[in-house]
RNA sequence: GUGGAUGUGGCGAAGUGGUUAACGCACCGGAUUGUGGUUCCGGCAUUCGUGGGUUCGAGACCCAUCAUCCACCCCA
């Protein structure tokens, strides 16, 4: 039996992995505009961190962390999400030394055992953005505005950004007491699911999928209902700045995020028709994370956005990405002699940046110009015996069929001046 | 973790118990000597995810198992 790749997971081929590296250029290309620097942290980390940085009552923790043994009997995890471990990393390395804020982003790999279905993996990347030390509602409008206008490059329509305020530790308790005190009359009607958040997190009762539950919480006591002044003046700040820069929102208070580190902004981005998943980028403001896991009280926010669910929303969409891989020059050699000599001109081109290939299998003249087609080569340059023999080449011009001879010494020339 | 669908060559896909498993695409080779993208001809599954069973006979029926996809939960 041959060996498959581990469920949930996927191998990039090469011709997708073109497409990556269109979408992740825009990505630096956007994040260099921004004044976004790279930062690139451990695939694992100490599972503690994320029971800490993400929540013990999350999903995320409580079932789907590849969580393991090391030799040393460390207990580890492969990260689930960007936040934490960028976090870790701000403190660790006493990022705080440098200019605030500090404006970082990252991309690669998460982790989650979850059971895969349309847009969702054991391993899927995320690129993700986290600005450190600045409690200013014009960030968290920045960090939305820099994801709305990434998708707007890559040419995403129908977006829907959905924002809220999941309050302060101030005004969350008020909240959270209110809301108990108004969902307990009915607590024996919700699903299971609802009933086991009641006393841990009832905030998410909130934005339970399940009909009955969604009607039986129709008028509870929302978070913004419940901000203190310094959150709703935030949140208000925070709208005033999208609709500055004409960034459109919709303010969805059962929007809550299934993570416990979020303070006062959440918020999602939405878009249609990624089989049953929805939510293409989520982030928050985070001012209590980075103290949760040890380092200097440091307000944060943030977000992170799924690459495989770009892929499939441009796919829904029809939206191809430009690709332009061809080869410039194909060497078709016949014989063994030129094909030392073909070999040797490869080199040479190559060192004129040129993209050249030539036949390793030995084939005849007919199926090395029908390689030279699939690669889509300019030119192909023919070396027989006779040219050989004459110290020259035919370079064939695989649009027009054109062919000319040339003189070997002339070929650089040549083939310069015609690409 | 729960539920549904599917599993035939590299890909797509016929086959609804009876001798040699359609077809399309891709791939490889050929159509007078060393010339591609069109056309024509030829080649390409000792075998139908795997293991059992029913039957004179199974790719087709039954059971199990694995895998993939989709959905629930939740999210990226």
């Amino acid at each position: 039996m041959l060996i498959q790749r581990p469920k949930g997971t996927s191998d990039i081929l090469p011709d997708q992995v073109e497409k990556w590296h269109y979408i992740e250029n825009v990505l630096r290309q956007i994040c260099r505009e921004y004044g976004y620097d790279e930062i690139r942290t451990p695939i694992f980390e100490h599972t503690e961190l994320f029971q800490r940085g993400v929540g013990e009552t999350t999903d995320i923790v409580e079932k789907e962390m590849y969580t393991f043994r090391d030799k040393a009997e460390r207990s580890i995890t492969l990260r689930p999400e960007g936040t934490a471990s960028v976090c870790r990393a701000y403190a660790e390395n006493k990022l705080y030394a440098n200019p605030l804020p500090v404006k970082l982003y990252y991309l690669g790999p998460m982790f989650r055992y979850e059971k895969p279905q349309a847009g969702r993996f054991r391993q899927f990347n995320q690129f993700g953005i986290e600005v450190f030390g600045s409690t200013n509602p014009a960030v968290d409008a920045e960090v939305i505005t820099l994801a709305m206008d990434f998708y707007e490059r890559l040419g995403l329509n129908g977006l829907e950004v959905h924002l809220n305020s999941v309050g302060c530790p101030k005004c969350r308790p008020v909240h959270k007491r209110k809301l108990q005190e108004f969902l307990q009359p009915h607590l024996d009607k919700f699903c299971p699911n609802c009933q086991g958040r009641f006393e841990r997190n009832p905030l998410r009762m909130l934005d339970c999928k399940n009909p009955t539950c969604q009607e039986l919480s129709d008028g509870a006591p929302t978070t913004t209902q419940c901000l203190c002044d310094e959150c709703e003046e935030h949140f208000a700040a925070v709208k005033s700045y999208l609709d500055a820069v004409g960034v459109r929102y919709f303010v969805d208070e059962r929007l809550v995020r299934g993570l416990d580190y979020y303070t006062k902004t959440a918020f999602e981005i939405m878009v249609e028709e990624i089989g049953a998943q929805s939510a293409i980028c989520g982030g928050g403001r985070y001012d209590g994370l980075i103290e949760e896991i040890g380092g200097p009280a440091t307000p944060g926010i943030g977000f992170a956005l799924g690459m495989e669910r770009i892929f499939a929303a441009l796919a829904v969409q029809g939206i191809d990405i430009p690709l332009v891989t061809r080869k410039d020059v194909y060497i078709a050699v016949l014989g063994q002699a030129a094909a030392v000599e073909g070999f040797r001109l490869q080199a040479i081109l190559r060192k004129l940046n040129l993209k050249v290939e030539t036949d390793y299998l030995g084939r005849g003249l007919k199926a090395q110009l029908k390689a030279a087609d699939r690669v889509r080569a300019r030119f192909a340059v023919i070396i027989g015996d006779d040219e050989l023999a004459r110290g020259v080449v035919v370079v064939r011009q695989m649009d027009s069929g054109d062919q000319v001879e040339i003189g070997l010494i002339d070929l650089e020339d040549y083939l310069l001046a015609n690409s």
